[in-house]
DNA sequence: TTGCATATGCAAATGCTTTTGCAATAAGAA
DNA sequence: TTCTTATTGCAAAAGCATTTGCATATGCAA
């Protein structure tokens, strides 16, 4: 069976705290505040079984490694911003209308992703 | 000076040709019907050059390494549709309405990407 | 407490994509 | 045609993010 080990709560810790998706070695930073001897292999087994346990899921944008956040947080369609100053992604709640539209005959749309780039309030300020 | 070569040449040709965006692979075999001996390296080193010139420019899908398109086709703003069944990307004429409100407070927008999944007309038939 | 299977840390190994060194080729100016 | 030098092909090397082997440490059921 599974272990509850403080790195495991570690991470998920992280992820509660951050409220955004974070990159593997986000979530290793975050989550040695609490287990300072925390591993990125760990961190990486870590993700996978939350993966599986369906706690966690894979965010993906332009060129770059796959980001993680909270299985509730994918749960509701949502899109992503990312800050061109301080890198960090944040969630964005809504979509918009008309992406079926731009289709060409005969394409059929079955999912979509949106991006938007630009400055966070914490750098715009 | 540049020089040119059989190699330059084909590769050119394949961008003309294909009209949407292709990864390193996919110029080493379209371009390979014109000159067989060509090789992943000289096409990367091509890609390189290209790009410096303003010839063709990177195209980055969620997940995916970057694919590379005419610098043309990017002048004009547009977005990608991505066949999941082929794994062939194409290029989408236009835009939508209303991405600005999907920014909470403070955020600002410099830009933004969309990418529509779907099954092209080619896979839908 | 004890026993033991799971989880961890560390370092080495993968698996990609992309780059580079080098000797051989081949543009294209003279 | 000849000569110079940019370009190519090939194979090896880099750079990454991610995974794995293994000995040690640690949850946790008994």
């Amino acid at each position: 069976m599974q272990r509850q080990t403080l790195q495991r709560v570690a991470i998920e810790a992280a992820f509660k705290d951050a409220k955004r998706p974070l990159a593997p070695v986000e979530v290793l930073e975050a989550a040695r505040a609490d287990v300072p001897t925390l591993n990125l292999a760990t961190v990486y087994r870590t993700l996978k079984r939350m993966i599986q346990d369906h706690f966690i899921h894979p965010v993906e944008l332009p060129g770059e490694s796959a980001r993680y956040e909270l299985q509730a947080a994918a749960n509701q369609h949502h899109h992503h911003f990312r800050c061109r100053k301080c890198d960090l992604v944040y969630d964005l709640e809504g979509c918009v209308d008309g992406l079926q539209s731009l289709l060409p005959e005969g394409f059929r749309m079955t999912g979509h992703d949106i991006v938007i780039y630009g400055d966070c309030t914490a750098c715009n300020t």
